[in-house]
RNA sequence: GGGCCGUUAGCUCAGAUGGUAGAGCACCUGACUUUUAAUCAGGGUGUCGUGGGUUCGAGCCCCGCACGGCCCA
């Protein structure tokens, strides 16, 4: 990268240049804290006796931050400096630093500093660092986008997501909450006697969902490779292996188009519990997702693109085929094959090709019809076999499998069923999905993998399995509408 | 993939009808020892995303491309 020519970086040059010349080290390897600042004023506040003029009424701290703003008075300066915790003004007097004070001259915003002093409140009250003595912690050469307005260029913002958390606090509080979900989460499971695992993201057979895969290679081996599009077949190989109650969270990729709900690769959680069934992990979901709002926002309502949507349990149970007739006026049973209901739908207007399978059909007459009307959360049951080949099936309703999917705000947040542990219909039911692909050329559709049918031939107990797009759960919870917001450095084309 | 909008100083933005490129913050020079979007005086720092075209003359008009955003598929 060029800067010669910048004269805002060329300033800073030539200060970072005056204090090498002076001797000063611009990048010390370490600097010791007292404690943050936040940890700090605390224990101003805490202690503070009525005597501002007395600057040794408490004990002397060290901190240390990024430079946030200077205000020059001559010979006072006011220097703002943050730590995560929290920002503190610092002031540097020219009687107590003595000759040090002129260093200050090549000190820019976005430097950090570390600097040692009393406590105390200035005559309008704002709590400041009284500085003895100062420190340059590390010289920066750029300049930081501006305090007032901040940086609101998109492109920048999510190309340079640093940038973006220096001059956003509330980008910060986002993602200090997606931490907090996720540990929300990995407690949830925990404390219901759930175990974390980590299964291969190199996978020989792209397998576990319907999303077209992205395809690797791997040298020494001389085999192409996929990046896994699901963690499901390799979660349920442990549950036949003995493990009870598993979860994983994990990156799942899938290529395809990259809009305000979907990022190439994307945070996935998924969970099987052995003896449960689909009703069993509704109710757990619905308990999850109320817990980690009230976790984060103290409620379990949000507010979410306008929408006041309440998370308590329990939520609306819906069957698929009465929401796509109610919505649609279409009763999918008197379209069982996949002509007829390709013509109906063309009836509808739907934008279609002349033959569509039934699978794919049905999923846009949902994600068209019914899904848009699903703001408050809704669990959508008993979905056709047909776009279910890992889900059992249903007891009572004959072409259906126990299975759901939640919805929140317009968007499915959750997909879950009772799981397909028959070996002989399972390998029936691949094999149904590799036909139809085959004769639809449709990448998306599920694949046969041998080994998961090795192992469910030695036998899976009753199953009931989860898989939730955290990305999505973060963008409810924490209230903004594009995934990228809840994506700490989302997928952006390369510069070139 | 299609449509619409955007890209101008480090940041946020303004630039009627084509006629020497602007503001605030940041930055530079000076004043100021309790300021706080400090203040006061002075200074504009630019490949107007990019490549062509039209024109005496293009930030602005036309075409292509790149990147981003929104909507549709």
């Amino acid at each position: 990268m060029q800067y010669h020519d910048n004269s805002l970086i060329n300033s800073r040059l030539i200060k970072l240049n005056k204090l090498l010349e002076l001797g000063i080290d611009p990048y010390p390897a370490r600097f010791k804290r007292s404690s943050d600042i936040y940890t700090a004023i605390d224990k101003f506040s805490s202690n503070e006796i009525d005597d501002s003029e007395n600057l040794n009424n408490t004990d002397k701290v060290t901190l240390a931050g990024r430079i946030m703003a200077i205000r020059s008075m001559g010979k006072a300066k006011f220097i703002d400096i943050r730590d995560f915790s929290e920002t503190i003004q610092v002031l540097f007097r020219a009687n107590v630093l003595e000759e040090t004070f002129g260093l200050l001259e090549h000190l820019d915003i976005g430097d950090f500093i570390g600097a040692t002093g009393h406590i105390m409140r200035t005559r309008t009250g704002q709590i400041t660092l009284h500085g003895d003595e100062f420190t340059i912690l590390c010289k920066g050469i750029r300049p930081l986008p501006e305090k007032f307005h901040g940086l609101k260029d998109t492109e920048t913002r999510y190309r340079q997501r640093y940038l973006d958390l220096i001059a956003n606090e509330d980008v910060i509080k986002t993602f200090t909450n997606r931490s907090k979900i996720l540990n929300g989460i990995r407690e949830f499971l925990n404390g219901r006697g759930f175990m974390e695992v980590e299964t291969p993201v190199l996978v020989a057979t792209p397998a576990g969902a319907h999303a077209k895969p992205f395809v690797t290679f791997h040298n020494s081996l001389d085999e192409t490779l996929y990046l896994r599009i699901a963690t499901e077949l390799y979660l349920k190989r442990l549950i036949v292996g003995g493990f009870d109650k598993v979860y994983e969270i994990g990156r799942v990729f899938r290529n395809e188009g990259i809009d305000q709900d979907h990022n190439p690769e994307f945070t996935l959680l998924e969970s099987y519990e052995s003896y449960a069934d689909y009703n069993d992990v509704m109710n757990m979901v619905e308990s999850l997702v109320s817990e980690l709002a009230i976790k984060i926002n103290g409620k379990a309502t949000i507010n979410w693109d306008g929408h006041d949507i309440d998370l308590t349990p329990p939520w609306k149970r819906l069957s698929l085929k009465e929401e796509i007739l109610n919505r649609s006026g279409i009763d999918l049973d008197d379209y069982p094959d996949d002509l007829s209901l390709t013509n109906k739908a063309k009836s509808l207007g739907m934008d279609i090709g002349d033959l569509e399978n039934r699978g794919r059909l049905i999923d846009k007459i949902l994600s068209q019809y019914v899904e848009p009307n699903l703001i408050q959360p809704t669990f959508i049951i008993d979905y056709p076999e047909i776009m279910s080949p890992l889900a059992k099936s249903h007891p009572q309703k004959v072409g259906y499998v126990e299975r759901f999917e939640a919805f929140i705000a317009g968007m499915e947040i959750a997909n879950s069923y009772s799981e397909l542990n028959d070996p002989v219909i399972q390998r029936k039911r691949f094999e149904e999905q590799e036909e139809i692909r085959e004769m639809y050329g449709d990448e998306e559709l599920d694949r046969l993998d041998e080994d998961f049918l090795v192992a469910m031939e030695l036998g899976m107990p009753p199953t009931g399995g989860l898989g939730m797009g955290i990305d999505r759960l973060v963008m409810l919870l924490v209230e903004q509408v594009s995934i990228r917001d809840a994506i700490i450095f989302p997928h952006m084309r390369s510069q070139k």
